[in-house]
DNA sequence: ACGTGGAATAGAACCGTTTCGAAACTTCGC
DNA sequence: GCGAAGTTTCGAAACGGTTCTATTCCACGT
């Protein structure tokens, strides 16, 4: 007949003790004789007595759960951010409570306001921001810590860890111009985030300081790719590419905005007869560690997304601690492949 | 000077009535005025109340969230398992904890204790259990439903949700075999791992079907690849296909374990100098979509992980409700896409 | 006019834990 | 042998919600 799960009151009882007692004897705490100690651990031990995690957390008011969101963790990239922040919070002793947004704006909110009430300590949003108002996430700041990782918004003062866009979009024009390259051309997304600006302001600042022009034809807005509309995808960055190659004076040289771009441009460019980095030289905002195994390589710049997931959560358990003073906009460095021979064949 | 986050006592002290009052009023509960309901409401808005799950947790002995456990969400198999899982669960107004164990059994075991304090509902393992004694994992089923997924085990009674392994490697196998193939080799896991097992079945029964022996020689046992020690993992696999290639009578044909040993398998022909499928024909029990897009293929069966994840949080929720009858043994079946030409250049 | 029934509200208990303050018991010195 | 000081234990309140039961109040029928 015992119940489902043994309660501390069950052990008292057992031992012939208040509730009091048990608990101060099962956390270590002073002021419980050694022999009433062992009696309880005993008890404990022998109704298999497990603590109620949630009647704690009531008490204490703090869930040491945080709350994570996710558009979704596929691809190369987000599985490691996500493993980041598994990492640090569990060696921190927090918990993770996960949602997947699927991209949906509307689902967006639903989960973070649930987040909210499950009581979460803080919470971080990976590669969301795209069209909350601003004012919702600055609401939600007042309330929660919260870190963004991947992308910021102008509007907001918000915490955030991002990859240092600016810095490897320059990198990678610097080293196409070094290269003897003087169209470059470069595909971005069509959504205006943070990485977009980034990347669009090391793209002209490269273009600067070599006293190159910034041609607006070299710049191509091309879609994020979604698992349902991959086709129609495939297609827009074909245009987007055709249109640029058609150009009176066509670059002769491309940066990618990402993987799904990159393999889009090699299929394109096989479709079109057109030999990489022959007739075109393809360089990437990311590599595709996976297709490295192949043998298939393309230069590009390497993100560290586990630290940025381990750097997103520290910062964020430093913020519910309550220390104001640690720095919040953390930019974590790229590292440049860009020496690598693209290897197609 | 108002406190962090109002309560329902703030919301009545507000209106005047009791707290009892307003908790009917707000959830919807007969037996109170509309009269008293819209102040009721007018209250909780002006004073942006959020009801705090924790304590309505306490008091109904539930949690509304399911455990979930991987070793780790990368490659192209479980983000899909996860988001299956998150989807139906979403649907169902639960929420997702999510913990990994990074293939440390060490910490398998405290997370699963973990899980157990936070109260949850369910549990939902994705392949693990490899090394759990069996015993561990009957005691934790006794208290907690419990899904698997991707992998079982014959000591456990579980419920679990798994791809019809037996039936992708027969149907592989026979496909080899109709395709004139005499020789055909198969490598697997190293683990006494459940689709192993089926596999090494499937494999057997199609050789028995046709007439053809089993030979110990054409079964290799290959590691997994872990991150950490891919280099050594890739020369395990080498010295395993040069044994195989040096064997009397040669393999004609490798039906691969996973997408590393696929491409693995694809780096160990191009150093040797071999051609795929005029030296070795490859096939692969599950296809690697990212290289799709590459147009690089190889052919094999494609498994349907969105709906394992899927199927697996359903089967939880059922038994969570009480239901006992539902069958708790579901094979997941897999597509043939044997047809496909491997396109390696 | 008075009991009756129904609706609206209030009060208290409960969920499992922690902690505070008080009470009980021990030990010691004088 | 008794007060002081220290140790050990206990009861009660708290955390924020839900629900059960009791109470109040009003309208209605007889």
């Amino acid at each position: 007949m015992s119940r489902s799960t043994p309660t501390i009151g069950d052990v008292a009882n057992e031992v012939g003790c208040s509730r009091a007692t048990v608990s101060l004897a099962l956390n270590n705490r002073p002021g419980v004789s050694v022999e009433t100690r062992k009696r309880v651990c005993a008890a404990a031990e022998s109704l298999g007595y497990q603590p109620n995690l949630i009647a704690r957390k009531l008490y204490y008011q703090k869930t040491s759960i945080v709350g994570v969101l996710f558009h979704d963790v596929s691809g190369p990239f987000m599985p490691q951010v996500l493993r980041g922040i598994s990492d640090v919070a569990t060696q921190s002793s927090y918990s993770v409570l996960l949602s997947l947004s699927d991209r949906r704006l509307k689902r967006e909110r639903e989960l973070l306001e649930l987040l909210e009430q499950e009581q979460v300590d803080g919470i971080i949003l990976c590669s969301i921001a795209k069209l909350e108002t601003g004012k919702h996430l600055r609401d939600l700041q007042k309330r929660t810590p919260l870190v963004l990782v991947d992308r910021y918004l102008n509007s907001v003062d918000a915490d955030h860890v991002v990859s240092d866009s600016e810095s490897a979009a320059h990198e990678m024009t610097a080293h196409m111009i070094q290269t003897n390259h003087r169209r470059v051309a470069i595909a971005l997304t069509d959504e205006p985030i943070s990485p977009t600006r980034e990347r669009i302001d090391g793209y002209q600042r490269a273009l600067g300081e070599n006293g190159l022009p910034y041609d607006t034809d070299l710049v191509k807005a091309v879609p994020l790719f979604t698992e349902a509309n991959l086709r129609r995808q495939t297609e827009q960055v074909t245009i987007a590419l055709d249109e640029l190659m058609a150009l009176d004076d066509p670059p002769t040289c491309l940066l990618s905005m990402n993987s799904d771009v990159t393999l889009a441009t090699i299929v394109w460019a096989r479709a079109r007869g057109l030999a990489i980095p022959e007739d075109l030289e393809l360089a990437a905002f990311d590599q595709m560690p996976l297709i490295d195994a192949l043998g298939v390589q393309i230069p590009g710049m390497v993100h560290s997304p586990y630290e940025m997931g381990a750097e997103a959560a520290r910062l964020l358990f430093k913020r519910i601690e309550g220390d104001t003073d640690a720095e919040g906009k953390i930019r974590v460095p790229v590292r440049s492949a860009l020496h690598i021979k693209p290897n197609l064949r």
